[in-house]
DNA sequence: GCCAACGTTGGC
DNA sequence: GCCAACGTTGGC
């Protein structure tokens, strides 16, 4: 069992966007980064544990906790011409990007950036690093474990 | 809106 | 294969 940190933006899909989907499940659309592909594609397992993150927004910090549902298959918005995520370059017989699908289990309080930077538990979480953008990060079992408890889930 | 950091592209 | 230019991310 792997751990994960995912990004979205509440603007796009929030966690109550996707708490309010059938089975709290949401495809996790747009992921255009080969390396964050490749932890999907190669990594994850259903049933790993998610820490869904709100990015790009007034309170950036993580708001849920909720699982991969299934294995990684092709997103279907890179074939989509009317989609911001539409690549002309990846053709159906070779698709280029891959999404999972996300089951929110449990809305949690906004653990927030600023919070999670203050804590010495948390020094080396991935996604506090400089520079780091990207929008899918492995989360250590320590770190797993800390979070969830600072959030009482 | 700004800008640092990073990834991708494309000329050579 | 190098690397400058460009585009994107994402916090502030």
């Amino acid at each position: 069992m792997n751990y994960w940190l995912m990004k979205s933006e509440p603007d796009e899909v929030s966690v109550d966007d996707a708490l309010a989907a059938p089975d709290a499940t949401v495809p996790w659309t747009g992921v255009r980064n080969y390396q964050a592909r490749n932890f999907m594609r190669d990594a994850m397992r259903v049933g790993d544990g998610v820490l869904f993150y709100h990015s790009s927004c007034a309170e950036p910090g993580v708001v849920g906790v909720a699982r991969v549902a299934s294995t990684a298959y092709p997103d279907p918005t890179q074939f989509d011409r009317k989609s911001p995520y539409h690549d002309p370059a990846s053709k159906p017989e070779a698709p280029r990007w891959l999404l999972v699908d996300v089951q929110v289990l449990k809305k949690t309080r906004n653990l927030t950036l600023p919070e999670m930077r203050e804590d010495p538990a948390l020094e080396d979480l991935l996604v506090l690093k400089k520079g780091n953008r990207l929008s899918i990060t492995p989360v250590e079992p320590r770190h797993w474990k800390h979070i969830l408890k600072k959030l009482g889930a």
